[in-house]
DNA sequence: TGAAAATACCGCCAGC
DNA sequence: CAGCTGGCGGTATTTT
């Protein structure tokens, strides 16, 4: 039976709290392989109200008597209750304590800012919300902001995005403890449509939405996918049927960035991915990718994600490992 | 590492 | 006329 402790405070974001909660008390219900306690809990232990309004009835921290196998997990929250919760000492000296204790502590979108304020970021690499990166590594330097993980695992450290990638998380967690196979069922039960790899950027979600609406920009990246190997800007405008000025200016509109950007995005992107699944060479990697070397590859990597590829595979090897 | 060559960006403007 | 499109070309960035 594996403990989830859910850190709640006034003001907490109704998805991050009901996501996990939910994805954790799923795997226990439905699978019989799979066992979880999840409880709910806040410094004061009474009922408090959510961003949207509703009330839940919480647990008291201080009574809570931590395991070494708990996992905690602290819900994000609007501005102004994130900065009441950094101002209570009771709750911040709780999460620095259960840092040194339990297997695995983690965030959800804002909460983050929580556990960096516990010091228990300081030299990790941490997702948060995208609007909040700035912020965030502005607030504690020692702590390395991913900008473009939906959610990161560093050692017992979790960090999530914001609301729904909570649940990504969660799942993970699931199959850490559980396998693949139980944390799959449990992501269809939950109807997800597909569950998200950590790496996966809060990028990509954005151009998926924009596939949904049905933006003719849509359209283009898919296709643009699968022909990564033979892209350039002009190709690209082709592809789209627009000439290379409006199709730059569309870029610029709908997804905040120009059109060699984008395809240097999708070529990292798609990289990424077989960087940290398979154990394919650099090089041949970077041809599939569309880079005409790995010397570009990783340039690319540098610009986009600050990182090297060597250490993309590095970070996200050993989790495939488990 | 550095410099030349190639490519991309984007303000401006005429044309639809 | 307003609003959108796409070509031009100087500057900036990236590649070789």
């Amino acid at each position: 039976m594996h403990r989830i402790i859910l850190v709640a405070y006034p003001g907490i974001q109704t998805l991050d709290v009901a996501g996990p909660g939910e994805a954790f008390g799923t795997a226990s219900r439905l699978e019989p392989g799979a066992s979880y306690a999840v409880v709910l809990a806040s410094s004061a232990g009474k009922t408090i109200e959510t961003t949207c309004g509703f009330g839940i009835r919480t647990a008291r921290l201080e009574r809570m008597r931590l395991r070494a196998g708990d996992t905690v997990l602290v819900s994000g929250g609007s501005d102004e209750a994130i900065r009441r919760a950094l101002a209570d000492a009771k709750l911040v000296a709780w999460l620095a304590r259960a840092g040194g204790i339990v297997r695995r502590i983690g965030s959800v979108c804002s909460g983050a800012f929580l556990l960096a304020r516990a010091g228990l970021l300081d030299g990790r690499r941490v997702a948060t919300h995208w609007a909040a990166c700035e912020t965030l590594a502005r607030y504690r330097p020692a702590a390395r902001v991913d900008r473009n993980a939906i959610f990161v695992r560093d050692g017992t450290v979790w960090t999530s995005a914001g609301v729904t990638t909570g649940i990504d998380m969660a799942l993970a967690m699931v199959e850490d403890d559980y396998g693949q196979a139980i944390a799959d069922r449990v992501a269809a039960q939950l109807v997800l449509y597909a569950r998200r790899p950590g790496f996966q950027s809060q990028f990509s979600d954005a151009l998926l939405a924009q596939t949904q609406a049905g933006d003719p920009l849509g359209a283009i990246i898919a296709r643009a996918r699968t022909e990564l190997r033979s892209l350039d800007v002009p190709r690209l405008a082709k592809l789209a049927g627009l000439s290379g000025r409006t199709l730059h200016r569309r870029c610029r509109e709908h997804l905040g960035t120009t059109p060699a950007k984008l395809v240097e995005r999708l070529r990292v992107e798609h990289a990424r991915t077989l960087l940290s699944t398979t154990a394919r060479s650099l090089k041949s990697i970077a041809h599939e990718s569309g880079f005409s070397t790995g010397e570009r590859m990783r340039r690319a990597f540098q610009r986009e994600l600050g990182m090297r590829p060597r250490e993309i595979r590095l970070l996200f090897s050993a989790r495939h490992a488990a």
